[in-house]
RNA sequence: GGAGACGUGGCCGAGAGGCUGAAGGCGCUCCCCUGCUAAGGGAGUAUAGGGUUUGUAGCUCUAUCGAGGGUUCGAAUCCCUCCGUCUCCGCCA
């Protein structure tokens, strides 16, 4: 959520910015709502000053023992006016909070201006693609072939893009993130942590996947008829949901920061509009592993924080051997949330391309408003903090690219030397 | 899943329709005192939003006692719904 008091002030900067990323925000809509918010609140709160005043005087009176029957008629009319004025600042707030919440965040002066991911910036590029004498397969093939991928039974136990995965391939899948939370943990410094793979509407409000982008979401209908709260929850499409809100509605010593948090869970997404692409294999499922690093930094901090968690993520890809490129996203390209997002793209042999793997983001105060997560100096006034998160990695994809870049000849794979302790020694699946 | 008890500030804990944004204690911050430590004295110590303002200063208003509704001139206090915690029973990994 962006700050209202920066459109209040700077409007004009608030206009520009958004249209980096081809978001049309509607000034005059937004200034005639704020004109009408100030004038309803001032007078809903005088009106409710109003009302402590005269509540007070009737107790005081009445502790007296006067009489309060023309107190009480002078303020016969007071509910109903204040009533009113409520109401209609309600409503007055509520559309802006609408607007507010689906305004999506303020481009980094850092993020390349683009359209679409055409225009996405390399920025570094490491290790060669690997040179093959005899005809590379993709990984659906090379799966296929030794029994280790059904895609049929996915869809009799489920439907369409979901995996059963046996044998080695599953086995290779759990080294791969035994091996990213370890390399995170103890080199990287992260705090392992478990968490809830099914979250409520609260906390997907204060990462930015709602109220946006419900259609992208598994929903779990609430248990009964009668429960008439807001209850519905959700099935995590990332890790970040869980982990960020840990800090929602929360105020942390400045010196416990940075907090880094990482985190091994499925992730869920319907992935309404997608239909049509990678229809075949791992690349885009309904359900996915992942391994999620989060980061809680002081504002000054974030840019910093970005660029080391993307090397974190990265240094996943060289220690495993696989050739990347990182992209600065464009301004048209980056999520709803962030400001400024690299992603790291692995070489796929399959695919004579380079593809996503890990999205690093720098998401400044905009999660941090929305979930009022917050920092303080001693006594200080508490501040927002920043907020980053990357994926390190999306381990699906990464099974993806090992297979395709450490097959042999015959059809086996090579397991890659940081794997294999992971795998009692072997070498070669 | 059943039955009961309970949710108050950083923590503990009073309050049971009005002068309570909330006693008291602990903790924390600053000042004084003390040769050091310990002890003692004093002051302060929630968050968000609004108005005023060049201002994150000051002044001032509003909201918040698990959440949301309701009753009332007035609700931490009464009523309803939900959420959560604890104890006992059942079931289960």
């Amino acid at each position: 959520m962006l700050d209202a008091k920066l459109l209040r002030n700077d409007m004009g900067a608030v206009v520009e910015k958004l249209a980096r990323r081809g978001f049309r925000f509607d000034a005059e809509t937004f200034n005639q709502l704020e004109q009408q918010r100030k004038d309803l609140q001032v007078k809903t709160e005088q009106l409710q000053a109003q009302r402590n005043q005269s509540a007070k005087a009737i107790g005081k009176a009445k502790a007296q023992g006067e009489d309060v029957q023309p107190l009480l008629d002078a303020v016969a009319d007071l509910g109903e006016q204040l009533e009113q004025a409520k109401q209609a600042f309600d409503q007055v707030q509520h559309e802006m909070d609408m607007i507010l919440a689906s305004t999506p965040n303020l481009p980094h002066d850092t993020t390349p201006i683009g359209a679409s991911e055409d225009e996405n910036v390399e920025v570094a590029r490491w290790g060669e693609p690997r040179q093959f004498d005899f005809e590379v397969k993709d990984h659906v093939a090379l799966s296929e072939a030794r029994g280790w991928y059904d895609n049929e039974a996915a869809t009799k136990v489920t439907s369409a893009r979901f995996s059963v995965l046996k044998g080695s391939m599953a086995r290779l899948q759990r080294a791969l993130t035994q091996f990213m939370l370890d390399t995170h943990g103890f080199e990287h410094g992260y705090e392992e942590v478990y968490v809830p793979y099914i979250v409520n509407q609260d906390s997907l409000r204060g990462t930015g996947q709602l109220p946006k982008f419900a259609a992208d979401l598994y929903k779990i209908e609430k248990h009964s008829e009668h429960d008439t709260s807001d209850r519905d929850l959700y099935l995590i499409p990332t890790a970040e949901v869980p982990i960020t809100n840990l800090m929602r509605n929360e105020i942390i010593d400045e010196d416990a920061l940075p907090l880094m948090y990482v985190a091994h869970t499925p992730c869920f997404r319907s992935e309404a509009g997608s239909y049509g692409k990678d229809v075949k294999g791992l690349i885009r499922q309904h359900q996915f592993e992942k391994v999620e690093m989060v980061q809680f930094v002081h504002p000054d901090e974030s840019y910093a924080a970005l660029e080391t968690l993307t090397q974190h993520a990265a240094n996943i890809l060289q220690k495993l051997g696989l050739p990347y490129r990182m992209m600065a996203l464009c301004s048209g390209d980056i999520g709803f949330s962030s400001a400024k997002t690299y992603d790291l793209e692995v070489w796929l042999p399959g695919q004579n391309a380079y593809r996503e793997i890990s999205s690093c983001s720098n998401f400044e105060d905009f999660q941090s408003r929305r979930m009022m997560a917050r920092f303080k100096r001693g006594q200080g006034k508490p501040q927002l903090l920043h907020t980053l998160n990357g994926s390190g990695l999306a381990v699906g994809r990464t099974l993806v690219a090992v297979l395709e870049n450490y097959q042999n000849a015959d059809g086996s794979i090579t397991v890659p030397e940081v794997l294999r302790s992971y795998m009692d020694g072997i070498e070669q699946i």
